[in-house]
RNA sequence: GCCACUGUAGCUCAGCGGUAGAGCAGCGGUUUCGUAAACCGCAGGUCAUGGGUUCAAAUCCCGUCAGUGGCUCCA
């Protein structure tokens, strides 16, 4: 439901300054103290850790013996509302290290303890107060507890102390706030409209998908989904092949000794599904990278050949556990739009900047909104030529810049064999899912030994470009469904035209009208329903079918058909062929090249 | 994997110790109807699953499976 922000506000040990909190973040975190103040009235064991305000709120993480559930939250709700009655002003105190140790301890605040041994020395250490409620914090707050606004607790949920799962689990509990009752309202009816365009029931609604207890996390495609699926397949396929891409096949069952050379196996063996046949090991690829190192590696390469750009659209396995499942955005069978680039040092820069070409294209198709995030070395665990990076890094700086690409730069997030960059989409409750992205790798060419003969005759270690614009299918085309609500542009929409009869009278003609348009390349459907006209435009309105197909007496003399649009425009009634070449014509696909 | 919650007909849900119900969808019939729901009838469930408590369990307890919201993870 809600994202953890970067602006932790007890996070001493990366900002030694004041935070620097919007009013509205102010208003969160200070509602953030209330709730632990009423926890701890209600709960006299549950300790106090962190409780910063987030993007959609805030939350506060207790330690207690017993986790708290929904049930609790009305108590603590009714509680922090006695004491937001109460008007308490925040006291802001600046004290000693030794004062707030002594304090802390005295009252069994342990993990308040742990927070003030990581504050750094020399730094100032506040308490703010309110009431009999004492919390170590940065502040700033609001001025008195009645100004905490509108609040709704929403969830619980277990979190590890400090983010680390081998730490204790603490029992976190989210909720929000706003200025006014009516912006609150106004919020949580925006979250009951976005679970109705959730993919997961409109995949089902729909009949896009279908999932079945026995294949958790694996996707079956009904037959609607599977036109989705294809046509964003078949897309992809002519803007790749259109922009200097070769296609290529690859097995889903590899001998063990293969992910021992690529690394999986030392460091991802709980992730794969493996399996055995005749004595030998075999594991389920995880991910398309090998195969097609060993295919670049199956005979000499010239460095004429390069780039070399590998498109795979391969079925990809990962064992994930079972608990972060959900929908079609976390699965355990994907497939991604993949592709492998084969480039020397110097071909970077400019396939950088083709495939940030591609990516805004192909987000610009679906009126996506992302965010780009620029992952640079982790000093600590990189490998590699260090002169590498350097040349990488600024390759991918002045690529985003020169294209004029807003990004933030996250240091110490890249993997350990290259930088990278990440295009990540949000979906209807509002978490962020990453979709595209472009990974520099300096070590795998190394590790399977790939080398390129140059114009000097020597041979040379080629760079690879790891790189998916859609990410996985599964993942995108959920987050079409959310941004579509379903309502998919007519290139994509599974059923593009459903021709309905006034009365069973004029089935003869509708059968008939189907037939041409599904001859003419559209992909139309028939209602025969004994239905009355409004409950068919009823139901097809529902089935967010761009074009019903109306004919009655009128239509059939005059071999004619009077199209409505979903969003219920009455078109003029036209020739029955007409009709259907400018259907075909309107039903194209985005050209994939200008 | 960890914490919390949920699992009743294809879907949405009611029933919450006395032995299963509605609407929609489906099927049959009547109606032949011009732009978001015609009418009548029928059928459909070992109440996720395995165990336990009880005279009696869909209802209470425990295990398992799956889903949902988070946390960790996501090569």
């Amino acid at each position: 439901m809600v994202e953890q922000s970067g602006s932790d506000a007890y996070d001493f040990s990366t900002d030694a300054g004041v935070p620097n909190l919007t009013p509205l973040e102010t208003m969160r975190h200070s509602a953030a103290h209330v709730m632990a103040h009423a926890v701890q009235r209600l709960f006299p064991g549950a300790r106090v850790t962190i409780g910063p305000a987030i993007e959609t709120g805030f939350y506060y993480d207790f330690a207690v013996d017993t986790p708290f559930t929904e049930e609790d939250l009305p108590k603590i709700e009714a509680e922090m509302a006695r004491i937001a009655a109460g008007r308490h002003p925040f006291r802001r105190e600046e004290v000693s290290r030794e004062e707030a140790l002594a304090l802390f301890s005295s009252m069994g605040e342990h993990y308040k303890v742990e927070l003030l041994q990581a504050i750094p020395p020399g730094q100032t250490i506040t308490l703010y107060r309110h009431d009999d409620f004492v919390d170590l914090c940065r502040g700033p707050h609001v001025e008195h507890t009645g100004c905490i606004g509108a609040f709704k607790l929403l969830s619980v949920a277990g979190a590890y102390w400090r983010g680390d799962s081998r730490n204790p689990m603490l029992s976190r509990i989210y909720g929000t706030t706003f200025p006014t009752k009516e912006e609150l309202d106004a919020y949580l009816r925006q979250l009951e409209e976005a679970r109705r365009r959730d993919h997961r029931k409109l995949g089902r609604e729909l009949e896009l998908i279908h999932f079945e207890p026995l294949a958790p996390g694996c996707a079956f495609w009904l037959p609607r989904g599977a036109v989705l699926w294809n046509t964003l397949s078949q897309w992809m396929r002519g803007l790749l092949l259109s922009h200097g891409y070769v296609e290529v096949r690859t097995p889903l069952i590899f001998n063990k000794r293969l992910w021992e050379i690529s690394g999986h196996w030392e460091h991802y063996q709980d992730n794969m599904f493996v399996m055995e046949a005749e004595g030998q090991v075999y594991g389920l690829k995880p991910m398309n990278c090998p195969s097609h190192m060993l295919l670049f590696g199956a005979r000499r390469r010239s460095y004429r050949e390069l780039p070399l750009r590998m498109h795979d659209q391969g079925v990809l396995h990962r064992a994930e556990p079972s608990g972060t499942l959900g929908g079609l955005t976390r699965v355990r069978q994907f497939v991604q739009d993949d592709a492998h680039l084969f480039v020397t040092p110097d071909q970077v820069a400019a396939e950088m900047d083709q495939l940030l070409g591609l990516v805004d294209r192909v987000y610009r198709t679906f009126d996506l909104r992302y965010q780009v995030k620029l992952s640079t070395r982790d000093p600590a665990k990189m490998m590699g030529d260090p002169a590498l990076w350097d040349r990488a890094e600024a390759d991918l700086r002045s690529t985003l810049a020169a294209r004029g690409m807003s990004y933030i730069e996250q240091a110490r997030e890249a993997a350990f064999y290259g930088p990278k960059i990440d295009f990540d989409v949000t979906d209807a409750i509002g978490r962020k899912w990453q979709c595209a992205t472009i990974q520099l790798d300096f070590q795998i060419p190394l590790r399977f030994d790939l080398t390129y003969v140059g114009e000097d005759n020597a041979e040379h270690r080629p760079v690879v470009i790891h790189r998916a614009i859609f990410g996985s299918f599964e993942r995108f085309i959920a987050l079409l469904i959310e941004h579509y609500a379903g309502a998919f542009p007519l290139w994509l929409s599974p059923v593009q035209a459903r021709v309905l009869g006034v009365s069973q009278r004029h089935d003869a003609y509708v059968r008939e009208a189907n037939e041409l348009l599904l001859r003419h390349g559209v992909r139309s459907e028939v209602d025969l329903s004994g239905d009355k006209l409004g409950a068919k435009i009823r139901r097809a309105q529902l089935d967010k079918v761009p074009y019903m197909v109306v004919i009655g007496d009128k239509e059939v003399a005059a071999r004619t058909v009077s199209p409505r649009t979903r969003d219920g425009r009455q078109l003029e009634a036209r020739p029955l062929e007409v009709f259907a070449r400018e259907l075909a014509a309107e039903a194209q696909p985005p050209p994939v090249a200008d």
